[in-house]
DNA sequence: AGACTCCCCGGAAACGTTTACAGCGATCGG
DNA sequence: CCGATCGCTGTAAACGTTTCCGGGGAGTCT
């Protein structure tokens, strides 16, 4: 018995220990001239070139537990192929790279039962931190979320007095904007494509609507507001339903992906953007731009809501004592061609140079 | 000297120790409880009481430096923004998921140098394999590829005897199904809008494209050909360029993005679409279908690409001996309204209701 | 009854790293 | 010339888990 340990594992691969041996000296000296710290002149020279022989690596897992750290940071969205996630993910992934890190994703599907499943496998540590952008929120959640084990940065609405750190931005705002801004070109009877009423960003939305309308003095015909799901199918349907049965002379989306449905719905059947039906939609997402016509939208932020989620994420890693905060991004509306300020003009508008400076110009934030 | 460890680490994190101590029973038995593998009755009952009292739950790192494993996957693409990428990460998330493992996701922004350092960091073991789709290749890169410490499974054209498990399409003959598909509907100037010949997918698409034409005995007017970026908006000034000196009836895109940029500068300069200029993209992403008119696209089956390059690297993953296989996806051609057989009309139909009623104002493309 | 099998258990090693600690020689100051 | 200091080194512990191995008890078969 007593053997101390194996210096070449059966595998091959080199570990300290090979190196050590290869240049004659302890695992601990090998180990500190590899992280850079202390060694003499001719240890450090020993141990680089025993190190380069033998093409060591060191092994992320061991030095993860030595370490209690991973070097990994998550991120749980609703789905990876909205557009707003995946401007969110760019903005996220630019601030932990250049901390060292790397992320990895998850996608919930909004499903409740995917995202306890995941913070409860936070508890293991397996990443650092996670970011979460929960669209449906419960009890037990919120409980998961305050009691996690590991550091934990929420994207989104929350409830109020919530102790976890949070960045949210005011949708109920970003829909004022809004039907402002179509109050402001001539238009009255304004619909509504929303997402499931269930879900936090869909009931804020809802309620944002409302109360612009009313803050107008506007009666809202309930034939104007349709509910679908936050994906270009469901909100092309919606659009759809909803056009069957009124006659809107502009839309809001509550997401680029209902609005790109909603335009797609227009279009296909002949209705103008924007000389019949305005068309506004809702994240400014890179979508947006890409459309014919480019389509007005309300971002809110969700770069910058990413970047200061991943701030705040870092520096509770950095110091886990700090104290929840919670920060707010503000809405802004981006004015593009499917909602500029060509009045409504009777079918066959002959022109076909009329002017239509719709340069995108970004409206301000006061209401 | 002497005392064995501390049951409680300083952290108040319950271990296996702690619940062995709390158990009555040794790590060893706790351990196995909790593994499902042996223990009594009456062991288990305990073992399974005490974790449950102290909330343990097992520290993932640890459990990985004695497996070897970490239970990840990591997934390097271009540019986690492009629909096609979002699809083929769907896929493999779907399958990699299965198995009980999680994705990692990197973006390398197309550069060598990224990837590189990706691979150099595969040798410290921080995920159990790695699928990447590269679109620039070169020799160190190719022996970085072979010469890997973990299983790495690559999408996309390699060297032909490359022994790197891999799965390919074969994008030439995808671009030839969008050109004979153009001439059938009588199209007889099709241009190209390309992305970047250093890459691998750009150097096959314009080879298929020229061998294409030549199949057909058509000359190629070089005027009609174009290269930009894999990019909405260098796809969509490229096509702008393309038309400004050459009038094709028909464009083929390498690309949906460029697809939609480049469907963008169609209407923006008041052509129709398919009427004047048929469009066919590349990739059959999400994108093609939001469009309008919906966009014919080729499919170069991503998700199936990503569902096999998956199942390949879990394969190996189990059996790091198996030979190094390749594997083929066929493409396909999605024929929509972009590319329907309506034969090129004269302009001035100034029929109300054309299905596709032109947009009357310009956008701020520069011609 | 004795030998054999089977099952369960605990001690201890192992995974590969970092690091606290102590020893030791050389340098320096008094 | 001696003691303190300093820089370097090696031993060993620690991170938290799984697993090999040997011991022992209960049961079974001959």
């Amino acid at each position: 018995m007593g053997r101390k340990r194996l210096q070449e594992p059966a595998d091959g691969r080199p570990t300290v220990h090979t190196v050590a041996a290869r240049a004659g000296v302890s695992i601990a000296s090998a180990s500190r001239v590899l992280n850079g710290v202390g060694g003499s002149p001719e240890t450090i020279r020993k141990v680089r070139a025993a190190a380069a022989e033998v093409g060591y690596v060191p092994n992320a897992i061991a030095r993860s537990l030595q370490s209690q750290r991973t070097g990994l940071v998550a991120l749980a969205v609703e789905d990876i192929g909205n557009p707003v996630y995946v401007e969110m993910m760019r903005a996220i992934e630019a601030v932990v790279a250049s901390s060292g890190r790397q992320l990895v994703v998850h996608a919930t599907g909004g499903r409740i039962d995917n995202e306890m499943t995941l913070l409860r496998r936070l508890a293991n540590r397996y990443v650092d931190g996670m970011i979460i952008s929960p669209i449906r929120v419960t009890d037990d959640h919120l409980g998961a979320l305050v009691g996690s084990p590991v550091p934990v940065v929420v994207v989104g609405q929350l409830g109020a007095d919530a102790p976890v750190d949070n960045v949210r931005t005011d949708s109920r705002h970003g829909v004022a904007l809004a039907v402002d801004h179509l109050l402001a070109i001539g238009r009255r009877r304004i619909g509504f494509v929303n997402g499931p009423l269930d879900t936090v960003p869909g009931a804020a939305r809802d309620a944002g609507f409302r109360a612009a309308l009313a803050r107008h003095g506007i009666e809202l015909d309930e034939d104007l507001v349709e509910v679908g799901d936050f994906q270009y199918a469901a909100g092309r349907a919606a659009a759809v339903r909803l056009l069957a049965r009124a006659a809107p002379d502009a839309l809001v989306c509550a997401n680029d992906l209902i609005a790109v449905g909603a335009l797609h719905a227009l279009l296909a059947t002949g209705r103008r953007v924007p000389q019949d039906v305005a068309l506004i939609g809702m994240d400014d997402t890179e979508l947006a731009q890409m459309m014919f016509p480019q389509l007005s939208s309300v971002s809110l932020g969700s770069a910058e809501r990413g970047r200061r989620a991943a701030e705040l994420l870092l520096q509770r890693i950095a110091d886990p004592a700090l104290p929840p905060r919670r920060e707010q991004v503000q809405p802004s509306l981006a004015v593009r061609a499917s909602s500029a300020a060509t009045p409504p003009s009777p079918r066959p508008s002959a022109d076909p140079f009329e002017p239509t400076p719709a340069h995108p110009y970004r409206e301000g934030v006061t209401s």
